[in-house]
RNA sequence: GGUUCUGUGGCCGAGUGGCUAGGCUGAGCUCUGCAAAAGCUCCUACAGCGGUUCGAAUCCGCUCGGAACCUCCA
């Protein structure tokens, strides 16, 4: 069975074909960096790494590309009322730049914590001015583009009607039409350089105040949000490329636009996939800055958030939005990050132990009756992971096959079932796979933690509290287990008199 | 108002015409010196009302509720 992806320009699942045989290109639209990321942005990045690790997996060269939008307005996050005070003292407000950067760092830092694979070029907005003038003027001189007060827009209403009859209309991702919008669009500033309402900006005049600014032909300005998309991916995976993903929030105005730019540029619609991510939600609503309703990253990470109960590791949220298939909403709650949470560390418990088992121990125990068919069933159950994987990206359908096996595990350990249940081929593929699916394609992870010494006096104490119960001491023995509990360090006895530990 | 999506058990969440999703929580049991862990078993579902069908959580209609987009957004 071949992938099969959700293709949002045809609401339907399509046969991934890439264009170029045995490799991909995928574009996805990165954050805007003038503020901290928020839980809600992690979606989408977690996302797209799992599809691009599976893509490696199916054996593709995958060309990430995923952009940082830093130019336009900016305006750093609660500092809005401290701007007129500011006003005149520039010197006291960030350099633009350096906010960027602030930020930037901020989100490689927490694409780092949950174990995303960087993307193959990561190119700015601001880095791009170049190639963006290049691309307005080249709509302009198409005669999709008119200048006005030194911006320059995008004329939809022309757009629409000429590329109507090519079957690209304006509104095909979206899929609204051109007559509704001019009814429904709010009423804006500066509307009045516009033509048409739905016009879209693809440069605009910086007034004199504004410290972003870059010349261009049509006098210093900044460039309009949806041009650089255009151009960056035009630059780095060429006029018609694999998927173009991002958050469906994008889908209108965002992507929309960047299909007709790049249409009148290059004639053709610029991806062959469209992918986007469900929101996160919080009550019910999605997490967004003007809910004011986002728990920021940082605050998930050390749970210092009103609404937090706790810290939730990079890992439990990553686990979190495994658990959901990406085009459903997943909304945050503290019973359900706790439940990812213990969910993830029995998972990955169950797999530390299927390391450890050995397959060439012994063959002599007898398989009783109702036994015979568990080989079968780990068969089928890791035969299935492709198959949900395959099925637009199910990885929900994965975990629960993965959970399916856990108790197969866990009872191998417990001797409740003998090993040789499983051929020595299965339980290899059982690792292999598992291996696999846990750390490559969904980028799971655990440091080991406390280091060697720590470990050596771990099991220094652990063997002492042995000495301790084995001569029915049980108030030493007890005692430093529950001092260890105390300290974090869990101590569990195993069937075998064998204890290990967690730390938690 | 327009466009689109959605309503699953205490919580999160798969599924989408017939087959136990899964996780967390709760209850019981087994194991254990006691715990923990693990294993086993169980409970609580498909918003409501109609229709199509041999059969619907799944398709259709209506009602009610929720959301996203139409402004910056992941």
């Amino acid at each position: 069975m071949s992938l099969k992806v959700y293709n949002s320009l045809s609401r339907k699942k399509e046969d991934f074909k890439s264009i170029t045989e045995g490799h991909v290109g995928m574009y996805v639209c990165g954050p805007t960096v003038s503020g901290e990321s928020h839980l809600g942005h992690a979606r989408p990045y977690v996302t797209f790494d799992v599809i691009h690790r599976y893509l490696i997996y199916l054996n593709y060269k995958v060309r990430y590309v995923r952009n940082i939008t830093d130019a336009g307005h900016f305006e750093e996050e609660g500092r809005e009322a401290e701007d007129k005070i500011a006003k005149k003292a520039l010197l006291e407000r960030l350099e633009p730049m350096e906010l960027v950067q602030k930020y930037t760092n901020l989100f490689h830092w927490a694409m780092n914590e949950f174990n995303t694979i960087p993307p193959s070029i990561e190119p700015t907005a601001t880095g791009h001015i170049v190639e963006q003038i290049v691309m307005i003027e080249k709509i302009i001189k198409a005669g999709y583009a008119y200048e006005a007060n030194g911006s320059v827009y995008f004329d939809v209403e022309k757009y629409n009607t000429d590329f109507s009859q090519i079957g690209m209309p304006y509104g095909i991702l979206s899929g609204r039409n051109l007559e509704d919008q001019l009814d429904t669009t709010r009423e804006l500033d500066n509307q009045e350089e516009k033509r048409n309402k739905a016009d879209f900006a693809l440069w605009k005049n910086a007034p004199p105040e504004h410290i972003m600014r870059w010349p261009s032909p049509w006098g210093e300005g900044f460039p309009g949000w949806h041009i650089e998309c255009s151009a960056m991916s035009n630059k780095y995976l060429g006029e018609q490329f694999d998927i173009h993903g991002g958050g469906m929030d994008l889908q209108f105005p965002h992507h929309e636009c960047e299909i007709a730019q790049s249409a009148v540029c290059n004639h053709k619609t610029m991806a062959k996939y469209w992918i986007h991510n469900n929101m996160i939600t919080i009550n019910g609503r999605k997490m967004g800055k003007s809910y004011n309703n986002v728990i920021k990253l940082s605050e998930m990470f050390t749970g210092e958030h009103p609404l937090l109960e706790q810290a939730y590791h990079p890992m439990t949220i990553r686990f979190f939005i495994l658990q959901s298939h990406y085009r459903s909403t997943l909304d945050f709650g503290n019973e359900a990050l706790k439940g990812s949470e213990k969910a993830m560390k029995r998972l990955w418990e169950a797999y530390q132990v299927l390391l450890k088992l050995d397959e060439n121990q012994d063959t002599q125990a007898v398989v009783l009756e109702g036994e015979e068919n568990i080989d079968a069933k780990v068969n089928t159950l890791l035969a299935e992971f492709d198959e949900f994987m395959n099925d637009d990206f199910n990885t929900a359908k994965v975990l629960a096959s993965m959970f399916e096996l856990v108790p197969i595990i866990n009872g191998i350990q417990d001797k409740h079932i003998p090993l040789n249940v499983l051929k020595t081929e299965t339980l290899s593929l059982l690792k292999h796979k598992l291996k696999v699916y846990i750390e490559d394609i969904f980028g799971l992870k655990q440091e080991k933690q406390g280091g060697d010494k720590l470990e050596s006096v771990l099991k220094l104490l652990i063997s002492l509290r042995k000495e301790a119960k084995s001569k029915k001491d049980f108030v030493t023995s007890d005692k430093i287990r529950n001092e260890l509990t105390n300290l974090g360090v869990l101590l569990k006895d195993d069937k075998s008199g064998e204890t290990t530990y967690t730390i938690q």
